[in-house]
DNA sequence: ACTATATATATAGTTTTCCGAATATATGAA
DNA sequence: TTCATATATTCGGAAAACTATATATATAGT
């Protein structure tokens, strides 16, 4: 079953959730502490904004170790990929976006072979 | 000051404010009793809907006699008219927005000439 | 003025969403 | 096993969104 129009623009609907969903489609795979570091919010609120857009099949997720990284799901609907990079295109130079970009570089100690 | 990437797709959270922009998009001007007629709700429901899109600065109004013409705004950035477009390419031929451009074209008595 | 039609708004109540705090789970190291 | 760290979940309350109903406003015609 495929993703549904309003699931997409739902799922986004929260300031949040389009910021993750953004930078990780920018970023590639993040651990959820380089997105709490990034967006500058609590673990918990992270992780439920997360599970939200994982269950709308926007994000996939897999576990290393103790870190969990969420990355943009690769099957999704053609028109979806590219409404996502159509809005980076757009935005991405214009705050709060380019604001968690530089917060995520700026992050000392991200994990991969360091740890948070 | 220009449109926000958080307010257009919060504006487009509920499935009822995507089905009528979609539909605004692909048939131009529409008054109030056509939307109501092709989406199936109440008036004072469409009206809501459409003032919160409007107030996101998604559509712009006129007023001709007693009926109110909504459009899409002629002046929105590049890139949400790029999603929007986008999200129709995609979406148009499933349901419900198939659905809603068939009973607006099955309406009777569109107005323009004839009356509601 | 009065009537009819189209649209907008206000009010009240319900449902949904969101957050903070606490707690639970999972993994790895000692 | 015990401890530490990363992440997930649960619970209670607050805030926001949504709906239905009723009413108000705007316009046109008589």
């Amino acid at each position: 079953m495929d993703l549904q129009a309003d699931d997409f623009y739902s799922a986004l609907s929260h300031p949040m959730r389009l910021r993750a969903l953004l930078l990780l489609k920018q970023e590639g795979e993040l651990c959820v502490c380089e997105l709490t570091h990034a967006l500058a919010l609590a673990q918990p609120v992270i992780s439920r904004h997360l599970g939200q857009l994982k269950e709308a099949r926007l994000l996939l997720s897999r576990r290393q170790g103790l870190w969990v990284y969420y990355r943009v799901s690769d099957s999704l609907p053609e028109w979806v990929t590219q409404v996502i990079e159509t809005t980076i295109v757009g935005v991405s130079a214009t705050s709060p976006y380019q604001d968690d970009r530089q917060a995520l570089h700026a992050m000392l100690d991200r994990p991969n072979q360091t740890c948070c």
